[in-house]
DNA sequence: TCTTTTATATGATGAGCATCATATAAAGCA
DNA sequence: TGCTTTATATGATGCTCATCATATAAAAGA
C-alpha cells in the first residue's frame, strides 16, 4: 500500500529489535518465525519480504546486538580514566541485574552456547564480536599498565562470559550470586581494580 | 518377549548413554526422541517404557554426565600431588581435544548456554553438578596452600567453561586457539601452576 | 506344548515450524 | 477520480516433533 518511503526501513529495524531480544532471551531455536512477526506487530508473511530467511534474519539480528553492545561499552568508558571505566564494566557485567536481564544483555554470553549449532553467517558475525570484546578489555588493561593485555583481555573476557553463565544456569540463587561475587572479587583483585570501585 | 532379567535395564542403560553425548553434542532441543532411539538400535514408540517424558530423560542424562564428569577429575588426580592433578585437569580441560570433543567433554560448558530454558527438574541437577565441581577445584586449591580457596574454584571454573565455550563459538580456528591458551596462560599463571606443568 | 508376561514395534495424532503463492489495501501519481 | 505499485495479510504445504494406543513376538513357567 505504498506507505511513506522510510516504512518499510522502519518495520525491518522493527523486527531486527525484537529478535536481538528474543534470540537473547529463548536462543535462536526458541523464537519462530509467526511469534516474532506478532511481537512486532506484523504477520508471519510478510517476513520474506525484508529478510531472504530465517538464518538470514539471526545472521543480521547478531550483528544488531553487538552494535548495542558497543555502544553500552563505548558509554562506560566515556568520561572516566581507564581503570575506573573497566571496573564500571566488570560490576555491570557481573551484576544481578545484567544476569536477569538475558534478552538485553551481552550477546556473548546469551548466544556462545549456540554457537557450534549455528549457520556460518551468524557464526561468522559472532566470532568477529568476541575478537573485538576481547581487544577493548585488552586494550583498557594496556591503558594502565597490565602486562600482556592481549592474553589478560581474553581471560577476562573468558571469566566475565563464563561466570555470567553460570549463574544463569545454576537453579539456586545463593549459589547463582555467589558465582557472580567471586569472578568479580577474583577479577578485581588480579588487575588492581578493587580500590577503584 | 520376556528378555532376562536385566535386558530392560540394560537397554535404558544405553538409552541414556546416547543421550548424553546427543544433549550434549546437539542440545537437549536438538535431539528427538525417534533418532535417538535409531541411535540405540531401537524404534521410537518403546521409549516411553523407560522414561517418563523426553524431560525425564534430559535430567537422568545430566546425572549421567556428571557421574562421567566425576570419574574423569577422579582419574587426574589419584597419583599425583594437588598442584599437579590440578594442572593436569587444567591442560586437558583447554585442550583442543576438549574443545573438538563437544559429546563427551564437561557437561557444563557442554549446557550452561540451554539451562536457562530447561525445565527445573533438570537444572537442579545441573546446579548440583556445577557446585560439586567447583568445589571439587576449590579443594584442590586449598590443598596446596591458596587462600580463599572457595572464591577461587568458582573463579576458576567461571574462566574454564567461559573459555571453552568461547573456543567452541568462535568461527577462526586461530583465534580459538588463542583463547584457549590465554586462559591456561593466565590460570596457571595466577595459581602457580607453570612449574607443574 | 501351551499360556502368560512384557520389552519392543507400528502407526496415528495433533501441534509447531519455515516457507511461499496469492490476495488485499492504501499511498502516490496521472 | 482512477490506475499502479508495493508493504503487509491470508491461507496452505510439507516437514519434524513428542506422545500414545495398540500390536507383536519371544522367554519363562505350567
Amino acid at each position: 500500500m505504498r506507505y511513506d518511503a522510510e516504512h518499510r526501513e522502519r518495520t525491518r529495524a522493527t523486527i531486527l529489535k525484537e529478535a536481538a531480544g528474543a534470540i537473547r532471551a529463548k536462543g535462536p531455536d526458541g523464537i519462530g518465525v509467526a511469534a516474532l512477526m506478532k511481537q512486532a506487530g506484523l504477520t508471519h508473511g510478510g517476513f520474506y519480504a525484508h529478510f531472504k530467511s530465517k538464518d538470514d534474519l539471526v545472521a543480521e539480528a547478531i550483528g544488531v546486538m553487538f552494535e548495542e553492545a558497543r555502544n553500552r561499552f563505548d558509554r562506560s568508558r566515556a568520561d572516566a580514566d581507564p581503570r575506573q571505566a573497566l571496573s564500571d564494566y566488570v560490576g555491570f557485567y557481573l551484576s544481578p541485574m545484567h544476569r536477569d536481564a538475558r534478552g538485553k544483555g551481552c550477546p556473548v554470553a546469551a548466544l556462545s552456547g549456540d554457537m557450534a549449532r549455528l549457520e556460518p553467517q551468524g557464526r561468522e558475525r559472532f566470532g568477529r564480536g568476541v575478537a573485538t570484546l576481547a581487544g577493548w578489555l585488552g586494550k583498557a588493561l594496556e591503558a594502565y599498565g597490565v602486562p600482556d593485555a592481549e592474553t589478560a583481555g581474553r581471560s577476562m573476557l573468558a571469566e566475565l562470559v563464563g561466570a555470567l553463565l553460570l549463574s544463569r544456569a545454576v537453579a539456586d540463587p545463593g549459589e547463582s550470586d555467589a558465582i557472580l561475587a567471586s569472578a568479580a572479587a577474583s577479577i578485581r583483585a588480579r588487575y588492581c581494580l578493587e580500590e577503584a570501585q
